[in-house]
RNA sequence: GCGGGCGUAGCUCAAUUGGUAGAGCGUCACCCUUCCAAGGUGAAUGUUGUCGGUUCGAGUCCGAUCGCCCGCUCCA
């Protein structure tokens, strides 16, 4: 059976292992939950789509610059972006249907339901104690109390068997200092989005950067979120990278920019070889937005888990600078030269997962065909993401094929990633590179010595052509510029 | 975090009622080899995820723990 668009993430799984693209956390010890390693091969991919990423967001665009913000961040920044609350939700599971709810939609839920009943002084009441609770105990006691007091049940099974309302902080809290103390007032926060990395400094690149707006502000980087249910695979971490950019515009042309960066990253995947087919766009309903956005979309592929989100475009309107403007109490207006206009700028945001894409990479690239009986496992990815761009084969190990060989390894290495291997058979050479995406093998054999020619045997359709051992770099640069998806 | 399933070599998997842990592939070395996982010879690799219990004896039974998969939930 052949392959050509994967339906078990397993299969992923084992070759990221098998390979060296990816392995588990900490392995030998048993595994860290929900956190990988990147390995050889798997490393040279991240930084391949990551100077892809960079490329076309910073060298092409006269008007977007980079940032590279710390981790550590002030903890007033995750008050003011919302997500000290907002990251902090409190849960209770009904012990019979084994669901979990969240505590205050159950009781805003209760409230509906007794205004429906006429029952509009308890509906009172009830508001008033939930939009105390915390002021009593502690938040999960006081909704947990009010719970218990008025007797809700469990939507779906009606049952009044609770669990403990408990929070779940999304935000990975560490200690500030030398010295551990047990004050939450030395806590600080492993960001949880690098966006509060780029407002933060806003007003830095502002002064510096001799922008004006429209401008962009792009940075990768590593982001940390303690997710309840953290898996498949490297499609939900821990620990991930993001790439992003914020685009700092005018109020009023935020839609339009907000539309136009969502089909421009749309083309960067299809750019990057991703088969259009299995790519979507997908807006979120006005009901699902975010706190901060007033429109967002999904671009997504077909995982073998499904559709699932890769990037996220959102109009983030002026709420993040306006926070940052009323917490910081430093002044965050922009100030039109020609028009005379003072504005807090609005942000359309592009933010894609680095490891998201990655998976999305392999997938899409991953093949199994039939080849004379036997099965072909190769990644037809991109040639300028592929992590070993060239293999250099003599035919058989006899010196006058190694020397040469040797000669076109050097010279290749200065530009390209290369591996030169005389090990096994010359099927078995081009096979295991299949599996590494890598998209050109260059061989030597005799017939080449005598008018210094090579085979280069391309990966995707596995043809060969014989051309002069002196332009094997030119045959390469132009195959990986003019390939296309298509071809595969 | 809850419910269910699973965990044996790098990968995919065997191992009778509880009775000496194996195979295929891969890896490495050498030989052979003039273009698609060929062949030959040899080699390395496991506290059976971890810890504890039951037993004369545990990969197998029990408990805990860690990790993975599916569902619920969540996804700012």
């Amino acid at each position: 059976m052949s392959i050509d668009h994967l339906q078990q993430l397993d299969k992923i799984v084992s070759l990221s292992k098998s390979r060296g693209f990816i392995f588990q956390s900490s392995e030998i010890y048993g595994g860290l939950g929900a956190v990988y390693d990147y390995g050889p091969l798997g490393a040279e991919l991240k930084r391949n789509i990551r100077d892809a990423w960079w490329r076309e967001m910073t060298q092409k665009h006269e008007n977007i610059v980079g940032v590279d913000a710390a981790i550590f961040m002030h903890p007033k920044v995750w008050e003011a972006s919302g997500h000290v609350e907002g990251f902090n939700d409190p849960m209770i599971d009904d012990k019979q249907s084994k669901k979990r709810y969240r505590a205050d939609m159950l009781i805003e839920q209760h409230i509906e339901k007794l205004r429906k009943d006429g029952k509009e002084k308890e509906a009172e009441q009830v508001k008033e104690l939930l939009d105390t609770s915390g002021t009593r105990v502690g938040l999960c006691e006081d909704l947990h109390k009010i719970i218990m007091d008025y007797e809700i049940k469990a939507p779906e099974s009606g049952a009044f068997d609770w669990t403990d309302v408990r929070q779940f902080n999304l935000m990975f809290k560490t200690q500030f200092g030398a010295v551990a103390s047990a004050e939450d007032a030395d806590a600080v926060y492993l960001r949880p989005e690098t966006a509060q990395g780029i407002f933060v400094n806003y007003k830095n690149v502002m002064d510096t950067a001799r922008q004006q707006i429209p401008f962009g502000i792009a940075q990768v980087g590593k982001a940390f979120r303690n997710e309840v249910v953290a898996r498949q695979f490297v499609f939900r971490m821990r620990e991930f990278e993001q790439m992003e950019m914020q685009y700092f515009v005018k109020p009023g042309a935020d839609e339009e920019q907000y539309n136009e960066w969502l089909n421009k990253r749309m083309e960067w995947h299809k750019g990057i070889g991703i088969r259009e087919k299995y790519l979507r766009a997908e807006p979120h309903p006005p009901d699902k937005l975010a706190h901060y956005a007033r429109a967002a979309a999904d671009i997504q592929y077909l995982f073998p888990i499904g559709w699932q989100e890769v990037e996220g475009i959102h109009n983030r309107t002026d709420f993040d600078l306006s926070q940052h403007q009323e917490y910081s109490g430093k002044k965050l207006e922009y100030f039109d030269q020609s028009t005379r206009d003072r504005y807090v700028p609005y942000v359309v945001e592009t933010s894609v997962g680095l490891d998201r894409t990655i998976l999305m990479v392999l997938c899409d690239a991953y093949r199994e065909e039939e080849v004379e009986g036997e099965t072909r496992t190769v990644l037809k990815m991109h040639p300028e993401l592929a992590p070993i761009t060239a293999g250099i084969f003599p035919l058989v190990k006899k010196p006058e094929l190694q020397e040469l060989s040797r000669k076109i390894e050097k010279d290749l290495r200065e530009d390209y990633r290369v591996l030169y291997d005389e090990a096994g058979s010359i099927g078995k050479r081009y096979r295991r590179l299949d599996e590494a995406g890598t998209p050109f093998c260059i061989t030597v054999d005799f017939d080449g010595l005598e008018d210094n020619t090579v085979t280069i045997r391309y990966r995707d359709d596995m043809k060969q052509e014989r051309i002069s051992a002196d332009k094997v770099g030119e045959v390469i640069r132009s195959a990986s510029k003019s390939w296309k998806p298509e071809s595969k």
